[in-house]
Order: structure tokens, then sequence, then C-alpha cells
DNA sequence: ATTTTTTGCTAAAACGTTTTACTACTTCAG
DNA sequence: CTGAAGTAGTAAAACGTTTTAGCAAAAAAT
């Protein structure tokens, strides 16, 4: 039950394994192996439907053909969706993905890296969790390419392909702003990576342009690892804690899921009582009632951008460093309509 | 930039690469290698960081530690939640995911799979598609170890995990029966596969069973290529063609999401005017307005039975067929009552 | 008629492991 | 003192490719 190998095509049409590995990897004019010759062997390999044995070739080139991505949850939606893109895109180039996800544990994402690293991965995509810069770094010095997604770090030299988080929450305040609400709170994560530093950049610098007095107890800063209950728990104290507070910016996608569910809870009007903007559009936030204005980002334009990058550091490694900032969209609904 | 090789270990240790080998793979005892040697090429190979190149083992060993996951989408929740399940149960067991989305295309599917076949995959995860049956009886026959999930070929003698889908819609049907509903409508997608026909079985069981008479109108069909819009489209003009319509049950979560956008679209009182119950969980059917019920399947006891199951196959092929059938939970929320 | 060039192909090494089949030395039994 | 059994390790082949270096025959040039 072995699968065909070279060896078996050589032995069918009478030449060396060697011969057959020029034909069959296109070299046949360039290594001077006649048209006869040439055709013979691709008909047999058709006949015999023989593949490379990736391992094997693997071993011998160095390539794999294969790229690590490292995501922080693979069953978060928006990383999910940035998931099906970028096996879309690997696809078109021949490279296939294995995936992991970090739940943003430094300790989880050096193990993947590794894993990926024996693995001879070509290229990594990587999601990166705190501290994880000299990790990045040594990828960097070993010439291996990488482009990292989502956030990076602003003291490594690395390709990125990130979204304007501080435009995404600055207008995200700002209409909020616009709209008549005068106290208005972000709810975040506790990380000082650089898209939750720029999404509460954004909000503090809109706060300010709109003449909004900012103070500290406007934001609250929560756990990444808690579980959906203790999301709530905090979300409702907090929320309850802000004196006269009239809207709020959730800066994640769970974030927002959470907090749609705990204002809830408060029995409080969404829009009405309190404006909400959430980040990353969602199907909740589509059709909830009221439905939810939101931040979206440009996924299969960031996933493509990735891909790109990345090919284009494994085939010709040009040493121009790629750095994308895409802007977001701000996807005005109900929730943040005070009428 | 080279890895650490085992011959740079067997330099270092005075030894040959063979004891190295027998050392790293715990074979030290058996090979009769001596306390000392041993010890010291474990303190080598710790000082070293050696890590195995995975390629150059596989080709030897003809294992890559690496399974196939290929799923229908992966940006679909349903199967992003149980690909992150795969991904940590098989990381329990040293092993590394290669995913793939078929878009339910045969084609896609079959190249999916001959790219996992030749980079060597021990093991499949597979959720099929129609017409897969023949590339599946190959795996069989070739001894590949293997699992269906979500779906299944009652004629191919394979382990399979899958939800009770008749159940599933038989209860979610029947629940509608009970709430009083007295016309009660499928949308479904034009499968043949087993998983949409038994929930299409078990809507009409469900029917029968509470003397609600069946009639073909009742059932639309869709295809499963169409975009949201189509989908939208579609769904409002079956739904205003049914006379007397009281009740709809969805059969897959994007047809539930793609429902309420278009009742709501109609203008129609969902629960009031119109029972619903969509399949499988999701944010939205909990927080819409009102809240969706819904047959929800254990995500994660089926990942972690398909996972027990594909590694069961890979260590000892036993010969005996698992095939599993897990119960739903229909969880009732007030899209499927009256008052 | 010799040398040079071109043509068409191949042998063998290499990638980094695992594994089989050995060797050389020591110890023990009789 | 001999042969058998045990001890501690190694050499070499194998997995399936790619690639370097080169060989023999034919053709062209001198």
């Amino acid at each position: 039950m072995k699968g065909i190998s070279i060896k078996d095509i050589a032995k069918q049409a009478g030449v060396s394994p060697t011969t057959v590995s020029f034909v069959l990897n296109g070299k046949a004019k360039e290594k001077r192996i006649s048209e006869q010759v040439s055709k013979k062997i691709q008909k047999i390999a058709a006949r015999l439907k023989y593949k490379p044995n990736q391992l094997a070739r693997g071993l011998r080139t160095g390539k794999t053909k294969t790229i690590g991505l490292i995501v922080e949850d693979i069953a978060n939606n928006f990383f999910a969706s940035l998931a099906k893109v970028v096996e879309d895109e690997a696809d078109k180039y021949g490279y296939k993905v294995l995936y992991g996800s970090t739940e943003d544990n430094t300790e989880k994402a050096k193990g993947l890296l590794e894993v990926l690293k024996y693995r001879q991965v070509d290229g990594y995509i990587i999601t990166p969790t705190k501290n994880l810069d000299k990790e990045i770094e040594l990828l960097q010095t070993a010439a291996k390419p990488l482009v990292l997604m989502d956030r990076y770090f602003p003291h490594v030299n690395s390709h990125y392909v990130v979204l304007d988080n501080f435009k995404g929450a600055y207008d995200a305040t700002a209409h909020l702003a616009k709209q008549g609400y005068k106290k208005i709170a972000i709810v975040t994560i506790a990380s000082d990576q650089t898209q939750m530093k720029d999404r509460l950049d954004g909000f503090t610098a809109a706060l300010k342009d709109h003449k909004i007095p900012f103070s500290k107890s406007l934001v609250k800063r929560l756990a990444f690892d808690l579980d959906r209950e203790a999301f709530n728990t905090e979300i409702k104290k907090f929320l309850t804690s802000v004196k006269d507070l009239d809207a709020v910016f959730f800066a994640t996608n769970y974030l927002g899921i959470a907090g749609i569910e705990s204002i809830r809870a408060l029995g409080w009007q969404i829009g009405k009582e309190i404006g909400l903007v959430g980040f990353d559009d969602h199907d909740l936030f589509r059709l909830h009632s009221p439905s939810i204005t939101c931040v979206s980002q440009p996924i299969a334009t960031i996933g493509k951008h990735i891909v790109e990058v990345l090919m284009n550091e494994l085939n010709h490694p040009s040493g121009s460093l790629q750095q994308m900032v895409l802007p977001p969209e701000l996807i005005v609904r109900e929730s943040s309509s005070r009428k």
C-alpha cells in the first residue's frame, strides 16, 4: 500500500530517478532531456497518479510549503473568518496552513512557535501575545519569513498587517459624541499590546477633541481570561458605578457581546438610555434589537495582504519592510442613536 | 542557521548517532546503553535544545503526527468551535492539525484529501461532501485512520461521530406543536446527506406524531451555495407562499440567521405571529429579541469523541467500528412561545 | 583526423532520522 | 581454559526526494 515513488516511474520508463525528477520539476529543457523521454515520463507519472512525497522533498529542499498560523482563538468569529481567508489565499500559492490558538497565553504561544519550528513551516503568520517579542526577534534573526497580524511590537522591525485601531476607536467615540452622548466610557481588555493601547488612545483622543472630560473612572480594563459570567458581572458592576453614564464603547467583539447581555440584564434601553458601540461586525450586532453600531474590520483585505506579504517574503526576501495599517469602517446602527 | 541534529549531539558526546537516537527515544534500557552515556547525551541534547526534525522522522517512520481536518466552512461558528476543540484535544496526544474548508464542494474536498494525503497526514477527520463516498472507501481500504463527522455514508463502514439529527429536528418540531403552533414549515438545505435527511425525517415524523398534516409545500430546500441576500429572498418568498403558516424550523445555523432577518423584513412578530426554532446555538440566538429556541449540539463532547476515536485507531487499530450518535439539546427560548 | 562542443542522461551524495544487523569486549559456567 | 551468554555500543541501510558533478556518444569545428 506504499505510494508511488519517483523510482517506480524511473523503472517503468527505463531511465534514472534523476531524469524523472528533472522532468517532473519542469527542468527538462534546462537539463536537456529529450522531448521523447520527457513525454514518456509525464505520461507514466500521470497514469500512476504520482504525487511527490512532501516529507522527502521538504527534507531535501528545506521547504515544506506549509505556513503556521497562530491566532488568539480560532473559535472567535474574527479569527475564524480570517483563517478562512488565509487558507484560501495560501492555497493559491500551493501552501497549506497549520493553525493554533494562543488564548493570549504567552507560554502557549511559545509552545506553538516551537512546534511549528520543528515541523519546519516555511513561514509564520502570528497574532503575538504579550512578551513574545524576544521570540519574534529570534525568528527574524534566523531569517524566517513572518508577518504579525492584529497587533505588533513597535520596537521590533517586522512585517505586519493590522487595523488602524486608533482610528477605529476614535471614530466610534467621536460618533457617540456627535450623537449627543455626554459621558462615554470604554470597556476594554487589560493589555498593553498595540491593538488595545491604540483603541484606548483613540478613545481618549476623541473625548479630548470633543471636549468631553476624561477620567480614569471611565475606563474599565478586564482580564482577558475571564469567562462570560465573570465578564458580565464585572461589566455590570462597572456600568452602574459610573455616574450619569450615557454611552459605552466595547473594545472587542466578545466584550461587546457581554456588554449587550449585561446592559439588558440591568434593564437599560440600548440607544436611548445608553449609547453603545462594539468592535468587529457580527451577526448579533446586525440583527440585535436595537442593532449595534460597530467598528468593522476589512477581514478579506487584511487576510489577502497578510498572505501576500508573507509570500513576497518567502519568494524574494527583499528586505523592504511591509507595515500595513488598514482603515476600519464605522457601521452606524441603532445602538448609537438617541431618538 | 541550521538546526541542531542528532549528529551534532553525537559528535559532542563522542558517540554514534545511533546511540543518541536510542537514548532520545527512551530506548536506552532496551538497547543497553549505559546510564553514564545516557545521562551525558540527555544533558547535551537539553543544552543544545535539540528538537528532532519531524520531516526526517516522518520520512523514516511514516508517521507525521499530523492530522487533517476537513470541515465545511471554518468561518462557520459551529465548525470553528469544533476546530478549536479538535486542536486542543489533538495537542494532548502531540498531534498538530492541518485544516481545510470544502464549502460543501466535492471537487474542493477531493483536492483537500489529495493534498493531505501527499503531505502524509497520519489520520483524517472529515466532514464529507456529497459523492465523497468513493474517496472515503479508498482511504479505508488503504487502512488510513479516519473519522467522519457531522454526517456519514450509511453504506460505508467507517468510524463517525455525529449528532442525532433526527431527534434534534423531531424535538424542535414536537416542541412547536406542543406550544400550539398548527402549521409548521421547515427551511432546509437541498442535500441528501445524512444530516439533512435526518433533520427532514425528524421534522415529518414529529408532524405525524402530533397529527399535523404534512404537505410538500411545507418544505423549502435551498441550494447551499446561495449568498445571504439570495437566502433572504428565497425564504421570504417561501414563508409568504404558505397559507396560515404559524411556525418554521430552520435546519442550519446560517439558515436560522437568514430566517430571522427575513421574518423581520416581513414585519412578522417572532413567537407570536410565527414560531421559530433554529439549529446550533449562537450568540445571536441567545441575545436576540425575542431570544431564539434552538437545537444545540454538544460541541465539546463531539470534538473529544472525534479525536479519541481517531487516536484509538491510530495507535491500536482494533477493527471495532465506532459510530457515535450524540444527543442534541433543545434550548427553549422565547421564539417558540406564543404568549 | 583530431579536438572541441553539444547532447542526453546518470551516479552518488545529501537532507536527518530510525532501525536492523552486527562487532568487540567482558563475564560466567563448567 | 573453552565456549556461551551478556554488555555496550556502532555501521550502514533505508525513507523519497533534489542536486551536483560528470560520463559517453554524437556532432561540429579545426
